[in-house]
DNA sequence: CGACGGCATACTGTCTACAGAACACAGACC
DNA sequence: GGTCTGTGTTCTGTAGACAGTATGCCGTCG
């Protein structure tokens, strides 16, 4: 009879979405697409017209996103998309890069079975993306990565690794323009095999590694050239990946 | 004449605080100092009675503490303290770990001086609580560890961390009564010191070692007896620690 | 010609009101 | 006696209005 407190029972059917998480689903893919940029206002009442919901769902769906980074809020002068530094790349993608690993030396090999379906059905949907809008590519990739960490079953972090994994879609968005069609989303897929299936055999170390070489450097260092910014932290840390990536070239 | 871009002036005198940020702050106290209990609902209309705001502010901050991990809020049915299961510390604890020793790793040796004023600071306001406001005594011991991974100077990373923090400020708190005393003030602030001391002294390999053996982990198996929601990681995890706290205590 | 000051405008912070959903209780039925 | 159903209440989601603040423009003065 599962007479549960209410606050988490297992619902069959989805709960009919609120005007807030409507708004936000808008918001967040207008900023992913690269259809608003970094350091673009976004005035309440333009924003309200536009999505047709009125301030008060907006100003909680704008608080949402302001939690996933994608937005900042200053008091009284507004919101505006998040400007990215090459300081904030530096930190979105060290700290994504530790959860990612906390994860994976926390969930594997797996405790429960049905979160590998999770992960074979995020591999199988990114195999499957054959249309070539840009940005769902890109999304579903980060959806594998997401489903990746969901291993560990830790909501906490799943829940900052897929903060982080925003901004770094708010990052290439940025980009996109410039660097389109960097590789084919057909490449894209065959690069992931090798993690689900290294997840499927439990193999930790060997996700360790794979992981480690997974990372899309390149475009870091395209990204670098891109934003402004640069802290006495990330210039070191770029100029380490860049000598990385040079010796991998060479060898 | 540093024309900033209206975002990020560094502002001399303090913008005036809002409303939202008040009911916030004031939430947030009753939440930590124990006097709301996890699972205990926070209807809107009483507490904005409370309070003397509005509704608005005040799921404005409700938002906020939802995001710091206070509170949980399910659509439709309100908010409620977060209930802390098992699980949850077993989250909270080894992300908070592991993000701390990040922090160490990224930031000591400290780049710039200016950081370590920070940490002098906390600690000089930790030993100079003289107060038995075990609350408050608290709040300066994390603001102390805070500041210490605020040594890394990296936004993303310090706001993680702050947001298990006070989550950690929430099991504890629900704890309080039964635990009072346990350790006294001057004992916490002596506690401390050697960290500065090495933080100061840019001994990352130092820290790091210190920062492994200074966890309340007593705290923890205390903790583990007053929840329930255990998951098979959880229940590892605090087998794991339990042994080892009984292997440093037979030594 | 450049800088300062005042004014108009746009925007945000907050409050109140209304509609619909979740919940609790009481009565009816098996 | 227990379970189910209907109804009333409580609470949240959303909308809209008002007040105060930040911002940009224009005219004036040095």
């Amino acid at each position: 009879m599962n007479s549960d407190k209410g606050a988490d029972v297992d619902r069959r059917i989805a709960a009919p979405p609120t005007m807030s998480v409507l708004a936000a689903e808008a918001l967040r893919s207008m900023i992913l697409s690269g259809e608003l940029l970094p350091g673009d206002r976004l005035p309440e009442n333009s924003l309200t017209a536009q999505l047709g919901v009125s301030r008060s769902p907006l100003r909680e769906a704008m608080s949402v996103l302001e939690q996933e980074g994608l937005i900042v809020q200053a008091p009284r002068r507004g919101a505006i998309v998040a400007p990215l530094t090459a300081h904030d790349i530096y930190e979105i993608y060290t700290l994504r890069e530790q959860l990612e690993e906390l994860a994976i030396r926390l969930g594997v090999p797996v405790a429960e079975e049905a979160r590998l379906d999770r992960l074979r059905e995020a591999f199988a949907r990114l195999e499957a993306a054959t249309g070539d809008d840009q940005t769902e590519h890109t999304r579903l990739a980060f959806e594998f990565h997401l489903a990746l960490v969901g291993l560990a079953g830790h909501r906490r972090l799943e829940e900052s690794f897929r903060s982080l994994s925003l901004q770094m879609q708010l990052c290439m968005a940025m980009n996109r323009r410039a660097r389109a069609g960097l590789e084919t989303m057909k490449e894209d897929a065959a690069r992931h095999r090798p993690l689900l299936d290294l997840a499927l055999a439990g193999d930790r170390d060997g996700l360790l590694v794979a992981l480690r070489n997974h990372g899309q450097r390149t475009f870091l260092l395209y990204a670098e050239e891109h934003v402004d910014g640069h802290s006495p932290e990330s210039r070191a840390w770029f100029a380490e990946v860049r000598a990385q990536l040079e010796g991998s070239e060479a060898s």
